[in-house]
RNA sequence: GGAGAGGUGGCAGAGUGGUCGAAUGCGCCGGUUUCGAAAACCGGUGUGCCUUUACGGGUACCGGGGGUUCGAAUCCCUCCCUCUCCGCCA
């Protein structure tokens, strides 16, 4: 959520911000909202402040009784009447000011690159040589069913298209890959977190999920709760409501979680084996700062990312995304594509963003300033890293002509020392 | 899932219809005292919003929501959470 204060102060810049990102909003009805709003709590606070006079007046009265007595509550009713009515004005408009802001997504940073869409984005580094083969490299999913790792027919039989099994050593090569990841971000002083795979729907609208994209989340049926789409939303939530102290910052947080995401609209595109699911795991870093330090602090968390994709050797580049193609809640964002010998594309693994104070307004996670006031703290997320995906790279990359997979050294500790997948 | 007991400020813990944003203690901050510290004493110490150049004023918040009343921490309804016991169970 914006800072409406803000808005009021350079409705200008906010106009510029949303139309760069291709989501214009009226500001001027904004505003006008906004002043309606006050007006009207004004008034309502004002005729309340005369209430409580009036009923602190009845007090002493009241053991006395008699006509003056009934004349005072009367005149309180009255009073108390106008009130609820100008009162319900109030809420009202306030409600559907906030239902506006809760559509408006987070300006970008000044950096970001002006573009519409995913075509816009800026390489802002690459990592490794494009791999040779002296054969025909193949895809994943002819590479992995061939070695008896993954089995696409049989998630498909359990849970329907876009879900897949993994098999085997293929199970284990995700345990693997999961367990590495949660152990380098340990090294980097990450505390690791097991949480909730399911959440209320307060708890979504802090980070942002609703009310915008209810259609991507999985429901319950008997119970308010939704299956989290990424483990974003339960870290970011940790603090949800609370003031941190300002020594403890920055907070680093990490978790391994399944992600659940409806894809709703995604069908057909891009979909094939593992590529894109409605069920993945994925080890998420969250962090909460200030904003002094925010932005720093985002190219130090990609740098974690990063890191892990170069342990395993992997081919990847990192794009800075454009305003056009920066997610709702997001004010700078890159993502971590890693190259798919199979596909012959680039397949994206990590998105790190700084959400400045957007979720913290919405969630209510600030720290206590030098000057003893409360304020809202800055986030961070990024994926370290999604898994599906990194097993597509690592084993089409890994690949030899035999159809066998050489497995990285930094993981063969956690597979009992296997050095190759064969069939 | 059933029965019971509870949810009050950073913590502990009073308060059962009015003068209660809330006693008291602890903690914390500042001051006095001291060579310094401890102790003692004095003062201060929640959050959001509206309004104001400022000082200030107003309003809301005692788990969440709703209701009764001129007036609710206090009464009623409802939901959530915690604890104890029972049941069930990884």
């Amino acid at each position: 959520m914006i800072d409406l204060a803000a808005l009021r102060s350079h409705p200008d810049s906010f106009r510029k911000a949303w139309g760069d990102r291709g989501a214009p909003a009226d500001v001027d009805a904004l505003l006008a909202q906004d002043t309606l709003v006050r007006e009207l709590k004004t008034r309502a606070e004002g005729l309340k402040a005369e209430l409580n006079q009036a009923s602190k007046a009845i007090g002493p009265l009241a053991k006395a009784g008699g006509a003056a007595l009934d004349e005072a509550k009367a005149r309180a009713r009255a009073l108390g009447d106008q009130q609820k009515a100008v009162d319900a004005e109030r809420e009202a408009a306030e409600k559907a000011l906030a239902d506006q802001l809760l559509y408006l997504p987070n300006p970008c940073l000044a950096e970001v690159p002006l573009g519409k869409d995913a075509a816009d984005n800026r390489v802002a580094a690459e990592w490794g040589e494009e791999p040779r083969f002296d054969f025909a490299p193949k895809p994943h999913w002819d590479l992995a069913p061939a070695l008896g790792i993954m089995d696409f027919e049989r998630g498909a039989k359990l849970a329907g298209s876009g879900f897949v099994t993994l098999r085997g050593v293929g199970a284990r090569l995700s345990r693997a890959l999961v367990s590495w990841f949660l152990d380098q971000h340990l090294a980097s002083g990450y505390t690791e977190w097991a949480v909730p795979y399911l959440v209320t729907p307060q708890i979504m609208q802090g980070t942002g999920q609703l009310p915008k994209f209810a259609d991507q989340l999985y429901a319950c049926k008997d119970d308010p709760l939704l299956l989290v789409p990424t483990a974003e939303v339960p870290l970011t939530n940790l603090h949800a409501g609370e003031i941190l102290d300002a020594a403890s910052l920055p907070l680093q947080y990490c978790a391994h979680t399944p992600c659940f995401r409806r894809e709703a609209g995604a069908a057909g595109v891009g979909t094939r084996g593992l590529t894109r699911v409605h069920q993945f795991d994925k080890v998420e870093m969250v962090w909460f700062t200030t904003a002094e330090r925010s932005r720093a602090d985002l190219e130090t968390m990609r740098g974690h990312a990063e890191a892990l994709l170069r342990g395993l050797g992997l081919r990847h580049r990192v794009l800075q995304l454009c305003t056009g193609d920066t997610g709702f809640s997001a004010a700078c964002t890159f993502d971590l594509e890693v190259w798919s010998p199979g596909t012959n594309g680039w397949l994206e693994v990590s998105s790190c963003s700084t959400f400045t104070d957007f979720q913290a307004r919405r969630a209510g996670i600030r720290v206590r300033g030098t000057d003893g006031k409360p304020q809202l703290v800055h986030t961070l997320n990024g994926s370290g890293l999604a898994l599906p995906r990194c097993l597509i790279a690592l084993i089409e990359t890994y690949q030899q002509a035999d159809g066998s997979v050489v497995i990285p050294p930094v993981l063969r500790p956690y597979l009992g020392g296997l050095e190759r997948i064969v069939r």
